[in-house]
DNA sequence: GATGAATGAGTGTTCATTCAT
DNA sequence: CATGAATGAACACTCATTCAT
């Protein structure tokens, strides 16, 4: 039956985002995932092929999710600053509302697992983002100075927000989140004359 | 009786960096990181009291050294757009120099393994950078935000960086560095009238 | 799904037993009891939750069968020498019987695990015994020197005989059983006037 | 110095018996009493040659101690129940006195280390002992039945009382210590007629 | 005589995965 | 489709013992 699958599905990738951020990859063991679940063990190898393909297609998943949610309402033809505004502070709620999320996506880029996936942000789904932002630098509006700088700005504070931000309890308020906003436009911005 | 041999536990300090890098947290077992040293697994016992002892180790004497490196030279008396350069420059250094700590870092930090330890940035090393940067918010020299938000935009670009760089090969020049900087105080400074 | 064998259970009870008497619960290890009974040291955790609770379940069986064999068509309204020659009888057969379990049951009691389970003795199953023996003491037809006493009296004598008799060969007839359960009677009976 | 030997010696022996009564011959490593007895390792392996030895010279030391005390003021020209009574006496304070020696010889008999050591009841301390009762069998005082039986009789009520008093709290008085005497007397004297 | 460093072999236990049901 | 039993291989860790000092 479609629903149970799809619910069977739905539950371990729960479990798995949950114990590998409470216990770790090291940790996470199949048994551990699957009780959790509810499932047998040997269920989960009826939708994965094995422990990698698990991990890595719920990174997938997740990668996915935060492109798309953060490239909701992106419009080509709006300025650059406000295009960006867009993206930055839906990119912020995502990282936000679902920090595990966040937290489970940070752990697999940085542990050996990610060689086993494509960069999440050459997907489709960033790249009229990327052309937006390489035509505004042409036309002199923000900086020019190369794709992986402007990219570093734009996403490196937003992280370190997300994750000074898991670990106190300080939360942002939507007036600091535009303040944060314009601290990266400042940075990218092309310098007045 | 035998002496404690120091070449012993460096030797096991540098496998674990690399082991841990290549493999993950997930699979760097004690006996691997034992022959990687040339030790016995037994003898990594006599230096550590367990597995999470070494691992926790080993983090912190990478984030101290990356303190000091990074605060080398750090002069409170300067103005703070310098003392900042100087942090920032260091900072940078340490992390294209030694990507392999950097990476053990990262990996550690986003593991559940981090509960262990501190937070590495509120160490004495660090304080008086802290220091400097609240006083010059209250100056209104940098923007009045925060510090979270403004260590966010010092470090959350470099360490974006560092890790664009680890992936693909792109250098970055003396001239670059400089740049990216810049855009860093862009982002922190207070806005001009 | 496979079922729970049972003769797998059987044959970790046995090789448990076995290699116990044989080298110990010092050099009992997991890896040796498995390859004694055939299966892998992994089965042995589907059983049992780990090397206490195998040990200690293995001690409950032995003891349980004790109490059930010794306890055998004990009949409480019997004399209470009839009582006791039966029970003493039933209980000195077994542990001629079954020598490697009495064996293990005493290696087990007197080691430290013997922590883990509740004093044998008291089970349901030897309550009545009890009982008997007390109201026989309150009609002073045996000694009134308090449970304790007349217990050491009843199995201390057992216990010895069932030991020496494991080191040495010699057999007891049923004839010096019956002695055996005289000088017992001795013991314990009231004194004739 | 001869003084410092003879302290690490005792030292060792101490905490032999402690360890081993504590966790049991499984867990009582070599380490573990090395740290209580307050000496290295490496010390232990110049008073013994290897665990073995160790283990098994602290049971003898023991063992000797008892039949020392049992034994002493033992005269063959006292009538045979007063030989006993004085032997059965010692040897009930002795084990009432040393519950950790007692519950060391027992665990060490009850395991296959006992096979290294001759039965202790064997040793020449003993051979009086049985000479006597031997005689008074002949002599029909006591009944014709084996030495194996009046051992049993005399001894296992002995250990049976001495565990059970480990056990519970209750304590014998020199009342009740006479009384159990009178009871194995019971059980092993000549029928009167 | 006495030590702590060092280790190969072993410990109890968990692992990812397979298989019969 | 879904399961729990089953396992060889690996895990973190401890062992008895040796050795250089």
């Amino acid at each position: 039956m479609r629903m149970q699958d799809e619910k069977k599905k739905e539950a371990i990738f729960g479990a798995t985002v949950k114990l590998v951020n409470e216990v770790g990859f090291a940790s996470a063991s199949i048994a551990k995932i699957a009780k959790a679940a509810n499932v047998s063990p040997a269920t989960i190898y009826i939708y994965y092929s094995d422990k990698q393909d698990l991990l890595a297609s719920t990174f997938a998943v997740i990668a996915e999710k935060k492109v798309q949610v953060s490239m909701k309402g992106f419009d080509e033809s709006s300025p650059i600053k406000e295009s960006l505004r867009k993206v930055w502070i839906n990119s912020f709620k995502f990282v936000s509302k679902h920090e595990d999320l966040l937290q489970y996506h940070e752990q697999f880029l940085n542990s050996p697992y990610s060689d086993l996936v494509d960069d999440p942000q050459s997907t489709n789904g960033f790249q009229s983002l990327r052309a937006a932002i390489e035509s505004a630098a042409a036309e002199q509006i923000i900086k020019p100075v190369g794709f992986d700088l402007i990219r570093a700005f734009i996403f490196g504070p937003l992280l370190a927000l997300a994750q000074s931000k898991t670990r106190d309890n300080s939360r942002m308020t939507r007036r600091s989140i535009e303040t944060a906003f314009e601290m990266t436009w400042d940075a990218i911005k092309r310098d007045q004359d």
